[in-house]
DNA sequence: TCAAAATGAATCTAAATAGATTCAAAAGAT
DNA sequence: ATCTTTTGAATCTATTTAGATTCATTTTGA
């Protein structure tokens, strides 16, 4: 029978062409049309199929990106799960989602469309950080946003020290852990 | 008397001009050399007498970069210093110049010239990180480019974060350094 | 105050790019 | 095997941008 029921958001070959556009903007922000089509192997023309302009294809990346990155919120469970299991959740889903998350912190400024899930995204940061620091998990001596911020950071430079070979995949999201939890210096214990 | 010297490398008002592009570009890569100018409150044409075009704005600009981090690194005394005392000038001197360094991190692979000053810079941090290590300072359970890495991304992450609101001028060297070295779970005395 | 230098606004041409369309070939389904 | 859909290459026009120049105005310095 093979009812093929109708997509709920993207079927599996648009988000492909998302991911791959989300890297390729973030690699080379200035590149033409003509060459980021190339650069993720289709031609200019269907990539004109997918979104006609390119603020369209900013904005739809963003709501995508959007999309995922609440989910990846939600599924972390930040608001009642014990900080350190959420914590080590949303590393891991963002791993998975690397390149949507790079691409998200590098364009929300510039979609058009007021979605910017980006405000929900840090603000529920700073209220799962501020509630870690109320369980007396993160140190209380730097705010809750600035917490965002290191972790955002920590995030996103690992992730980039991976894609040029800097850092192994392998380990990478213990990596991510420890130095946002425990630092660089040599541990006394 | 005055007398007006030959100037060594760029005159005062001409790094000025290159501190705001450096800031114009990564804040908005795709601007057109008519906005880049408007951006930094000068006139296209003085843009264009300044550098006849965009990839000499770019090579110009990350030239200029690499010497000033090259000085940056080099008065940190990155072989010599105690490790902690050197970090902590790296973090000052790079904070004096916040808007070059970030934009040679996102620039230096568009620059034409293989002057690549990054390559040196960031292979001097490998070293002084590995020399760090071997002192007993830093944790050997991350490799040397893993903290450069983590060190770099603490560093720009938080940069940015102040441009944008979110953490505090004062006390921001302050806050990278601990972030870096201590992390951010509560600590235990 | 006056001459020299620097700047900005406007203009111009050539090149690059965006956006849109056509058509033939390839892929996929029946 | 045939029909349908998807894709890619090429083409086209309009717009944007880069690069370059001119000239009036402002700024600077002697």
């Amino acid at each position: 029978m093979s009812m093929t029921s109708t997509p709920p958001t993207t079927d599996a070959e648009d988000r492909r062409i998302l991911v791959a556009l989300a890297l390729a903007l973030v690699e080379q922000p200035r590149a033409s049309l003509q060459e980021l089509s190339r650069a993720i192997g289709i031609s200019k023309a269907t990539l004109y199929r997918f979104c006609r302009t390119r603020q369209a294809l900013i904005d739809r990346l963003a709501t995508h990106s959007g999309q995922v990155l609440d989910e990846v919120i939600t599924s972390a469970r930040l608001d009642s799960a014990p900080p350190l299991d959420a914590l080590r959740q949303l590393i891991a889903s963002h791993l998975e989602h690397r390149e949507l998350t790079v691409f998200l912190m590098y364009y929300w400024k510039d979609a058009s469309t007021d979605i910017c899930a980006h405000c929900e995204w840090d603000k529920a940061l700073d209220a799962f950080f501020l509630r870690g620091q109320q369980a007396g998990v993160f140190r209380i001596d730097i705010s809750a946003p600035g917490l965002t911020e290191i972790f955002i950071s920590t995030l996103i430079g690992l992730f980039d020290a991976e894609r040029r070979g800097r850092v192994a995949r392998v380990g990478l999201a213990a990596l991510i852990e420890s130095a946002f939890l425990d630092g660089t210096r040599t541990q006394k214990p």
